[in-house]
This record gives C-alpha cells, sequence and structure tokens, in this order.
RNA sequence: GGCCCCAUCGUCUAGCCAGGCCUAGGACACCAGGUUUUCAUCCUGGCGACAGGGGUUCGAAUCCCCUUGGGGUCACCA
C-alpha cells in the first residue's frame, strides 16, 4: 500500500432528502481511495439551499454511510482543523472571499431582475440562441454601480469568465477542454448574500486543502467554471476525476421512475449491507474482471480512480438480489434471525414478543428456508406455509398440477396417511421416518413424487420448498396429521 | 439545439492506456442437462458482444478520423 499523507478527500452530500444510492457509491470510492493509501476522507455538508435542507436529512444521510461501514477522519459531527463543515455556518468565510474576488475584478456586481432575465432566456430559446447571460453589468461604470448599491439596488455577484479556455485532466476520463465563451457568466453569490454551489464548493476545497474530487458526472460541466475560480485566486486546483452515472433500466440517470433511487429503499427491503457495498463497487469498477464476491477491504487494497470505467452502469436489480443471497445465506443462523426479525413482526404473523418466546421455533423454521432467501424481506412470505390455518392450507396452482400428476394420489396419500398415524403418535425421529416412507414407497412399487407430491400440497400447499419431513417436525404431529385429513377432502 | 462525456454479450464487466498471447475471458439473467421427495442451493453445458465506415500497421477490440447511437449539462438547485 503506498502511503500519501497528502491526499485529501470528501463526500459532499446536499441534505435535501434521502441518500441517493449513486451518492453512496461516490461516498465510497472517495473513502476507499483515502484509505487506500493512508489519506484523509472527509465529509463536508452542502446547505446552501436553505429551503430545502434539513437537520434530519442530514443525521439521516451520516447514519446510512456510517451504516454501510465507511467512517471519516473530519466531519460535521466530529469536527476537525479545517471546519466548520456545513456551508451554512461558513457563510462569513464566502464573504471574504467574495469580496476578495471582486476586489481583484474577477467577478462583478450585476443588478438584473429575475424578470429580465427570464425574458432573456425566453428570447434566447426562441431564436434557438444558447441561454446564457448576456454580459449586461459586466461592464457597468464604477460610479453606476456604487449609485446603485448606495440606493440599496438588489445585487448578485457573478463571476467573470476570461477569454480562452479551460483544461483539464480527468482521472477517469483523459484531457477535457471547455471554451471559455461557452461558460455563462454565472451566479456566484445571491442577491441575499448567500453563496451559490459552485462558488462555495471551491472556497470549501480550498479552505479543506482538498487534493482530489471524485464525483459523479453530472458535475463535469461544473468544473470548468470551479477551475476558472481556482485561477482567479491564483491557486491550483485539485485533481478531479468523473465518476460514470448510475443509470435506470432506461439508460438514463438512475431515478424514481425507473426503481428504488436511496440507500434507504434498499436497506429497508433487507439486502445485507455488505452486499449493497459489494454491488455498488461493480457499478464502474471491477476487482480483477473475475471475482464477483468481495468485501469492502478487498476495495480498499485495490482501488484505482483511473480503472474506473468511462461508461454509465445500468443498475441491474437481478444481479444485486443474486448477490444479496449471496451474502444472506454466508450468515451464521442466529445473526441472519436478527435481521429477519423485523420483517417477521412487520408483517403481523410474529409478535414481538413472540421472538423471544418461540425463538426456538422461528430459528428452526428459518434454517429451513434459508436457501430460497435472498433478502431479509422474503422470510415471512416463505414462512407462509407454516403460520397457516391447519384446516385452510392455501392450496397453489402449481402445487395441484403435481399433484394432479400422480395417478390415484387420494389412495396413496390416504393409504400413507393410515401408515404414517401411529409413527407419528409413537414420536419416530425425523431421519427413521424419512427412510422408513422412502421404503414404503419402494415396496408398493412407486415412484417417489406419486406420493411427495400430494404429500407436499397437502402439508404445506406449495409447489416446492424444504424437505417434508423438516417440515412435518416444524409444525409438529399433531397439525400435520389435521393437514393430512382435511387434504384428503379439499385438495382436488 | 450548443457544449461536454461515452460506446465489448440483454445487463455488470475483463481485455484497450504500453497493438500480436483474443477462434474476446468472468458474472447476472436466460435455456438445457445432472443432483434432490419438490423448490432453492450446487455441478455441467449452451446461447450471447468488439455500433458502422474509413484510415495507420506485417498485424487493431486495442491507435487516429468520420458517421451513427446513447447519456450528461445548460438556475439567484446541488
Amino acid at each position: 500500500m503506498t502511503r500519501n499523507d497528502d491526499i485529501r478527500v470528501r463526500y459532499a452530500p446536499s441534505p435535501t432528502g434521502k441518500q441517493h444510492i449513486g451518492g453512496a457509491r461516490t461516498a465510497l470510492f472517495n473513502w476507499a481511495y483515502a484509505r487506500r493509501h493512508g489519506g484523509k476522507f472527509l465529509l463536508r455538508i452542502e446547505d446552501t439551499d436553505e429551503g430545502r435542507s434539513t437537520r434530519e436529512y442530514e443525521t439521516a444521510i451520516l447514519e446510512g454511510l456510517a451504516w454501510l461501514g465507511l467512517d471519516w477522519d473530519e466531519g460535521p459531527d466530529i469536527g476537525g482543523p479545517h471546519g466548520p463543515y456545513r456551508q451554512s455556518e461558513r457563510y462569513a468565510r464566502y464573504t471574504e472571499m467574495a469580496q476578495l474576488l471582486e476586489a481583484k475584478g474577477a467577478a462583478y456586481r450585476c443588478f438584473c431582475t429575475t424578470e429580465r432575465l427570464d425574458q432573456l432566456r425566453e428570447a434566447q430559446e426562441k431564436n434557438k440562441e444558447k441561454p446564457a447571460y448576456d454580459g449586461k453589468c459586466r461592464d457597468l461604470q464604477p460610479a453606476e454601480r456604487a449609485t446603485r448599491l448606495a440606493a440599496g439596488e438588489p445585487a448578485v455577484l457573478r463571476f467573470k469568465v476570461p477569454a480562452g479556455a479551460t483544461s483539464f485532466t480527468d482521472l477517469i476520463r483523459g484531457e477535457v477542454v471547455f471554451q471559455n465563451k461557452e461558460v455563462d457568466d454565472w451566479v456566484m453569490v445571491r442577491a441575499d448574500g448567500t453563496p451559490i454551489y459552485n462558488f462555495a464548493v471551491v472556497c470549501d476545497d480550498v479552505d479543506m486543502r482538498i487534493t482530489h474530487v471524485l464525483r459523479g458526472e453530472e458535475h463535469l460541466t461544473n468544473t470548468p467554471k470551479q477551475i476558472l475560480l481556482y485561477q482567479a485566486l491564483g491557486l491550483a486546483f485539485p485533481t478531479f476525476g468523473h465518476l460514470p452515472l448510475m443509470l435506470g433500466t432506461d439508460g438514463k440517470k438512475l431515478s424514481k421512475r425507473t426503481g428504488d433511487t436511496a440507500l434507504q429503499d434498499y436497506r429497508d427491503k433487507g439486502y445485507p449491507k455488505k452486499a449493497i457495498v459489494n454491488f455498488l463497487c461493480l457499478q464502474g469498477w471491477a476487482l480483477d474482471g473475475k471475482t464477483e464476491v468481495f468485501g469492502i477491504d478487498e476495495l480498499v487494497r485495490n482501488f484505482d480512480p483511473t480503472q474506473v470505467s468511462k461508461a454509465g452502469a445500468v443498475f441491474d436489480l437481478d444481479k444485486f438480489r443474486w448477490l444479496a443471497g449471496e451474502y444472506l445465506r454466508k450468515e451464521p443462523l442466529e445473526e441472519l434471525f436478527e435481521h429477519c426479525a423485523p420483517y417477521l413482526v412487520a408483517s403481523g404473523r410474529v409478535g414481538r414478543e413472540e421472538l423471544v418466546t418461540r425463538r426456538a421455533w422461528l430459528l428452526q423454521a428459518l434454517a429451513l428456508e434459508k436457501d430460497r432467501l435472498h433478502i431479509y424481506s422474503e422470510l415471512p412470505e416463505r414462512l407462509t406455509w407454516a403460520f397457516a390455518e391447519d384446516r385452510a392450507v392455501v392450496y397453489s396452482e402449481a402445487a395441484l398440477i403435481n399433484v394432479r400428476k400422480q395417478t390415484d394420489w387420494k389412495g396413496t396419500l390416504s393409504a400413507y396417511l393410515e401408515w404414517l398415524r401411529p409413527k407419528l403418535s409413537d414420536r419416530v425421529a425425523k431421519d427413521a421416518l424419512r427412510d422408513a416412507t422412502k421404503a414404503w414407497v419402494a415396496e408398493r412399487k412407486l415412484k417417489m413424487p406419486a406420493l411427495f407430491q400430494p404429500l407436499r400440497c397437502a402439508l404445506t400447499g406449495e409447489a416446492g420448498g424444504p424437505d417434508l419431513f423438516d417440515s412435518i417436525e416444524l409444525i409438529g404431529a399433531e397439525r400435520a396429521l389435521v393437514r393430512l385429513e382435511t387434504a384428503l377432502v379439499r385438495m382436488a
């Protein structure tokens, strides 16, 4: 592992909503980069949109990242040498920087009203011109500017984009060049004195000594604006790396239209966290091209931003579900039970106190279904048969079809029931019963399905499921007998 | 529409930067077998891609150009 104490990266979420799954990947990659090189990973809250930012979202975002297994060296909750780490607490600093830039002539006051700007944009769109600020206030005479300011006329601060071109070497994309004339004289500070994103970001990245900026590709066009600002300040800009977007099945930026977009959504659905981390790693990055299942430690040992894919990655729920199953099945039973328990309660099939009083039974049930689970929330549904009313087991169509395939299934089942009844009363052990049953079938020169299909349907109503003797053991001899007896008249 | 980015199986990707080892590898999904009392797991096999066209070169998935296609972005949001 190479060590570079100077590396400082950050993840800067905006607390205007739940943690986006794509942002979680950005955070993960930044974190891994810092950890791999012994650098620092920091968190900064970008809450300059006061109308939409809330402290609740901020707390939830931090909690979500921590849950994933990330930790940070500096942040709003723990502070650090370059704080505060909440933009809303850094306004004095932005004002200072704004004044500096204005004094340098790198920025200017603009008195244009929202109405004029709207009209301008409308006209430009009508004439099929690119919508951009026309520079009306760019060369205002100092005297006029001072007069209007003194009169209290509202004014924003715009960045004065110089002529020329701006280029940088993106860690992922290589050389990227923008002609400055394509860059608008963008607003840095609102009329009310609060900073705009592109301005605040640069101030903070400068103050926080950020060396590498790994962020989503949607920020690519912000980069020249930010670089120009560093240059106006006479500072070197950090290394940028723009991660490929995470796409929905429609090929567009992941949105609620095509699926869940929040980290919390997947957490709520019961995806194992290690599976989430692993899956996120696979979106745009590969360990070695062959290994699909690997942990966060492998990411840290191997993550290299220059190896990240350039093309967007479609979020493949099928693969995610498969990966979830891989991790779920690796969990020790007790641990898995803790993870599934909330869903059992939520389903209404198990009372909160039963989690304790019937723990042994529930654990046994979980053990039976474990192989069929992918995510925690699937357990209640999978256990429908075990919770069923014994006289009203619901027979699925698939199970019934399997039953009808067997000639004289009713005769077989009723004969088997008579044979079975005393053995259940005598509490014959599960394994012995299984062996004896197979012998019973063989003696009658029947195929196994001739008995097992009707038996399965009668006992569980389903076409698939755990071993039948394990199932009988779970629900108990008495309940099993009731199910078999009623099946003789109900199953058809 | 302007600008920017991108382009290998349906999907995630390896290979590309340092051309030959690529009759393009792995994984998910799908299909077919095997195992099983069934389902799931597991095992085996199959299907399936270098967007198109020009170059450069002895040789191109790999380098260059064009076309086409897709995406992102164009706020006193972040």
